[in-house]
DNA sequence: GTGAAAGCGCTAACAC
DNA sequence: GTGTTAGCGCTTTCAC
């Protein structure tokens, strides 16, 4: 049970101030960027702690300051917005952890779990544990009030990330949901295509409703009347996107020329019924997804997608945050663009 | 520039102590799980950090006993957008982060630079700055020589995790690629093929001689022939994929009836391909992958591969180091089990 | 612009 | 089994 430990600090701001001829606090000045320093003094410590090779001990100066240098980022146990996406915690993780390096934080990635009530003690807890400087809240925990108000219980300050209630009173990154769908059925508009099949997510999820309202949106404006039998229920997954498939291709009302699933996974579950119907995408109908996930490219035919930069929401939190956390006053709801991103399986319908 | 900072921590081991009627040593005994407290005390201390909610200060904890509770996971920088398979990196995360936190712990994930002295040199700072008591090493960056030298410089304990070179000597969780490949070739060779087509990994990956020699040894044992034109090399690509299924199933020899591609994203290739050219799978043509990643089940039709559970990876990774740290001796080298999971890609081969 | 003193909350080392 | 003392490395506070 001897624990292995790491050897004792090998330089300290000790060293670097007798080695430079000055005191502690001037190191520490120096060392934390303060203005009230003098030139030549300044450049003087710089040196000398780079010839020793000096870096300062986190543990002291949390200790003393109160301050963590941590951010941590809390997830959803196995069901972020995608249903367990990979590349959307990942690409979102990595934009938060670049962001945090760059202005010297540390990001810890944290998981959460799926109940209410559990994660709001897992929040409690891990804040009193860790002590990070700032929280960001990941979707959907981003619109899970019990967990904001333990954040602001605790007096933490934290960024929402694609929250479905943005109070325009917390800070938070908004996702243009409606605005991408919108896009993309725009797109397909376009292309000529009239009857356009629509695969919903999962009512729980703020992007179901908002991606089905920028669809709605589209058509309205080209004056295409709706129909009820070409919107279906998916689940985000790609099992539910085979079961729409099916209902809006072997239902006996005329089927859509193209189907607009409204996310990767649910696209790649309508092609897997296409295919099995033997029908070619796209000459015989065109099949688009949302998010431009890491599988949108390795379907077949490669999805034609609309993507909303995953790693730059992350980026952006971040930032956010860290402006809060220095006491700035960042704006309060930033906004990130989308884009369509067109690949191989939607094309003009058939004549 | 006022950055925000949390409060002094309300509750210290001092107002338990007070509180408890003990000395501020017996509360820390208690806290860290000493045997050498009476067990009436123990259970009226532990009260008492009950009743205040105290939770020990982590920076004070560090700066006096020199040990951080972080654990550090080290991945290699992948280049965005969609190349680097992110469900391994997320499975293996998280089987990390459950292990860690089980033991009171902290794991920090690492992204380090793909050049091979940036990243020395990252991780130097890396742990310097944050004083991790362990770490751990993701593929690529395992076998990269560099890097273990710092690490052992540092006197930092470390895990290396499926290593290109297992030396034996140094902890780390080892692959069995030769016998996972082995496994899937035997698979198909049941199902009744005889020309079955591989199609390699680069070079520079450890698993890609592994996953080959796991093939030819199974062509061995059964006596099949091997025939270098059927051995094509891919790049663990989706492109590389396609071109050697172009390369296989387009040339003048004799195509194979089963493709083995030796990960998942190049058998998304292969598919794409067989697709282009009306093959039907698994009717015409056979394909599996290895990794079972997220895309597996996602593709078409549904792939059989072959799986080493990731998760389990990150959580024995994470349980060496945890033990190494507390001063044990693990056993150096783990493995873990491997399996071939069917699905739909493939079949037997037409008569 | 610079320095001296004090102490953050905890545990190592040693006493009893 | 329990307590006392000292001090980890740094930043806060206040003095000049």
């Amino acid at each position: 049970m001897t624990a292995v430990r790491r050897k004792r600090a090998s330089v300290t701001i000790r060293h670097v101030a007798a080695q430079a001829g000055v005191s502690l606090m001037t190191v520490s000045r120096v060392v934390n960027g303060s203005t009230h320093v003098a030139v030549a003094t300044r450049e003087r410590v710089q040196q000398t702690i780079q010839k020793l090779g000096f870096v300062p001990d986190r543990a002291a100066r949390s200790l003393r300051s109160r301050r963590s240098w941590w951010v941590a980022v809390a997830f959803q146990q196995t069901t972020p917005p995608h249903h367990g996406d990979p590349s959307y915690v990942m690409d979102l993780q990595n934009g938060v952890i670049q962001r945090c390096i760059n202005d010297g934080y540390h990001a810890a990635i944290e998981v959460l779990d799926a109940s209410n009530e559990v994660a709001a003690m897992q929040l409690r807890e891990l804040v009193q544990q860790l002590a990070p400087d700032g929280m960001l809240l990941a979707p959907p925990l981003s619109s899970n009030s019990a967990l904001l108000a333990v954040l602001q219980e605790l007096h933490i300050p934290f960024v929402r990330i694609a929250p479905r209630n943005p109070t325009g009173k917390q800070p938070c990154v908004a996702v243009d949901d409606r605005g991408a769908a919108r896009a993309m059925t725009e797109y397909l508009l376009s292309l000529g295509h009239r009857r356009i099949g629509f695969v919903q997510g999962p009512p729980q999820h703020v992007a179901s409703a908002q991606r089905l309202a920028g669809y709605r949106a589209a058509l309205r404006a080209k004056s295409v009347t709706e129909e009820p039998g070409l919107m279906v229920s998916g689940d985000f997954t790609f099992e539910g996107g085979r079961r729409a498939a099916a209902e809006l291709l072997g239902g006996t009302a005329a089927a859509p020329t193209a189907i607009f699933a409204s996310n990767d996974e649910l696209a790649a579950g309508c092609l897997a019924d296409a295919h099995a119907r033997g029908l070619r995408v796209p000459q015989d109908l065109s099949i688009t997804g949302f998010d431009d996930t890491y599988v949108a490219a390795m379907l077949y035919p490669p999805l034609t997608t609309v993507r909303q930069s995953i790693r730059e929401i992350g980026r952006a939190a971040a930032g956010q945050l860290l402006e809060l956390i220095e006491g700035k006053s960042p704006p309060l709801t930033i906004r990130i663009p989308h884009e369509v991103v067109e690949r191989q399986s939607a094309a003009a319908p058939r004549k």
